[in-house]
DNA sequence: CTCGATGCAAAGGTTTTGCACCAGG
DNA sequence: CCTGGTGCAAAACCTTTGCATCGAG
């Protein structure tokens, strides 16, 4: 076990909540690759390959949602594509999302984090840093699209 | 009708697409806020107010999907709530969501553009500014959640 | 033993799709 | 007419919820 993952199961431990099989395994899978991109459907498949019996949805939704309340991970929004799931030890970044391929890109808070505060303050506005993702495309589709649109002439 | 609302359907009749009633309708709920944040089912339900008969989810989205595609209109993605449709003949702008409300703040593009096309620009990406949602905290729910937060004591 | 967590089933909300019919040009 | 647009029905997709049962502490 991750020692991330391991830490995760302490905390929750600690948190006077109840370890489970299938808690432990998503732990395991979060724990494992924290600085993956996976969705909700990602993290049940794996952890049941970790515990070899099934997980169901709702339990993984319940134990996400657990997680996320007390902390421990935030989802963001990647266009239409499903909530995606991150750590929060991991160290915190904005995200860009290719809207042809999916490809999410990690932009250190810092870059981003003062501009943005200070135009939603003047709005009115505290900014959720890590609850939302830029939309664009990454360099490659942006090559293709502009491939394809010299192509047809 | 509005002049926004005649200019769509104009261009409507110049790209060679047929104006049927549902598509002249959705052309006057669109046209009348140009600057509103509608989702597919508020379109949907002014614009059966319009016409005083029935249209079809289907109908308003596959129009919706063809004004997009045609460059006529956007639409954003505000975290959990559905999509937000928009005009691309108005000034664009980007979208601060409130997580809690759920009120949209517009901020012009030329306050934060530049600093993300900059950004985005070092990791390969070009924005689409128009596609997505910033998320936080308007000034009133954030002020709700220190109240409850210092309530309890 | 007790309460929290699970699985199952069902529903929820939004958006998409297939198909036969209708109507715009 | 003839093709594109419509309504209807059904499904897809992601997520949430109710309820009886199970198992961690």
């Amino acid at each position: 076990m991750s020692e991330t993952a391991a830490d995760l199961v302490n905390a929750l431990r600690e948190e006077g909540l109840r370890i489970t099989k299938a808690r432990r395994a998503i732990c395991e899978v979060l724990g494992a690759a924290p600085d993956a991109h996976l969705t909700a459907a990602d993290i049940r498949e794996q952890a049941q390959e970790v515990i070899g019996t099934r997980i169901d949805e709702s339990t993984v939704y319940r134990t996400l949602d657990t997680l996320e309340e007390r902390g421990y991970l935030h989802h963001i929004h990647p266009g239409h594509a499903p909530g995606v799931i991150h750590l929060s030890v991991v160290a915190e970044h904005h995200h860009l999302v290719c809207e042809d391929c999916g490809r999410i890109v990690d932009v250190p808070l810092d870059e981003l984090e003062p501009l943005l505060e200070g135009v939603a303050a003047e709005h009115g506005f505290i900014i959720d840093s890590v609850h939302f993702a830029l939309m664009g495309r990454c360099w490659e589709c942006g090559w293709a699209a502009r491939m394809k649109a010299f192509g047809p002439e």
